[in-house]
RNA sequence: GUCAAGGUGGCGGAGUGGACAAUCGCACCAGACUGUAAAUCUGGCGCCCGAACGGGCUACGGGGGUUCGAAUCCCUCCCUUGACA
């Protein structure tokens, strides 16, 4: 993946927006219309940068768009001993479903070690990778990685952490690394999950001072599309969304991962969509009000992801109702394909 | 009609003579965030003035009263719910 020369350096182009935007189709189409359109792209791929679609079994809640008879395929690629498969839609591939069970805990750094070898296995193929998704923390560790991403979780750490209040984890913080403590802001000194990681790494870093450091810096050439509409508009295809998910048998989803042996406190239960009907199945709350929950968890998670992509990534925006919006789009990426 | 329990900010729901513009949850607004990120976390949230310490006004169903002081006590009216008729 290290390219010698600017010219070489690998494209990548990420399309990725808040929820219900209609990153996917946008894909799927760019796809179509890449492949068809000229000789210069052997092939398009997708790639999907999120954090619950890595789970199997988790479907329609968290919006894989799965045509009827998709069929999980295994491909020739291996990661850590383990195939990684992926999924045929209109004929174009995409990877990063399906990768763990619900009952493994996930993150970043595992996401961005698979994702990693995926995208080096589409580029040797001389294909174009587009990275689809709403987790911007994902699409940013793909494109310009995370210094102390190989720094490992400690669990004995984090079990004595566990029941520390913020002040206290702070105050450990302190202890190990002044430096950082004092950076953070108020909101980041007072969030322990946060606090918990910080003394991981300052932990880690004063155990082995001399080990060199093994990041290194991404080169790539990406774009960012970006799908945004009014937030009417959004609200609006949530709900759409939230009865068409209704329909397609979410509820017999969650039976069905509750049988499995699935826990609501499994971490891939926290996504949206399955968490608000922790209570339903307890017998506590309403169907209704599951929904209700539902949808304004959709809506703050949108109000999150938008905060998030406009201060942290460089985007070109596209506003989905705008009829056009696609061409606008294709026009752009065919630009940026063709330039150096 | 009688009895009982109630009527508090957009909603739910605390407070039951001074520390109350009123805990808390939800909603809403503005943010943070490089190993749980669909997670986690922070701030704001009656109106007006002020950069800020702060100050002023209006508020706990309506009206009236007691009191230095009332969301909290008393009277009365209106309304809701439950029980008995």
């Amino acid at each position: 993946m290290d390219a010698p020369t600017l010219n070489l350096r690998p494209k990548l182009l990420i399309v990725c927006g808040p929820t219900a935007t209609g990153k996917t189709e946008l894909a799927l189409h760019l796809a179509e219309v890449l492949v068809s359109d000229s000789k210069i792209y052997s092939g398009v791929e997708i790639v999907s940068g999120d954090s619950r679609q890595v789970y199997k079994n988790m479907d329609i809640g968290t919006g894989k768009g799965l045509p009827k008879g998709a069929k999980y395929k295994i491909s020739n690629l291996k990661f850590k001993n383990k195939t990684i498969g992926y999924y045929e839609i209109d004929r174009v591939k995409i990877w990063g479903y399906d990768l763990v069970n619900p009952k493994e805990a996930y993150s970043v750094s595992k996401y961005t070690e698979i994702a990693d070898e995926i995208l080096k296995n589409i580029w040797e193929r001389r294909k174009l990778p587009i990275l689809v998704g709403g987790t911007g923390l994902y699409i940013k560790s793909l494109v310009s990685g995370i210094e102390t991403i190989s720094i490992p979780q400690n669990k004995s750490l984090r079990r004595s952490l566990g029941k520390k209040s913020a002040p206290e984890l702070f105050e450990i913080l302190a202890q190990l690394d002044p430096v950082k403590a004092g950076s953070l802001n108020t909101s980041d000194s007072k969030n322990p999950r946060r606090l918990v990681r910080a003394i991981e790494i300052a932990q880690w870093k004063l155990k082995r001072i001399k080990r060199k450091k093994t990041y290194q810096k991404k080169n790539l050439d990406s774009v960012f599309i970006g799908l945004y509409a009014p937030k009417e508009m959004l609200e609006k295809r949530i709900q759409e969304r939230i009865q068409e998910r209704l329909k397609k048998g979410i509820e017999d989803e969650i039976k069905r991962l509750l049988k499995s042996g699935v826990y609501w406190e499994d971490q891939s239960m926290q996504s949206l969509a399955y968490k608000e009907w922790k209570g339903y199945f307890a017998g506590s709350k309403t169907k209704d009000e599951v929904i209700k929950n539902w949808e304004n968890d959709e809506k703050n998670y949108v109000k999150r992801q938008m905060i998030w992509f406009k201060t942290n990534l460089n985007i070109h925006w596209f506003d989905i109702t705008k009829p056009v919006y696609p061409n606008d789009v294709e026009k752009m990426v065919k630009e940026w394909y063709i330039s150096k």
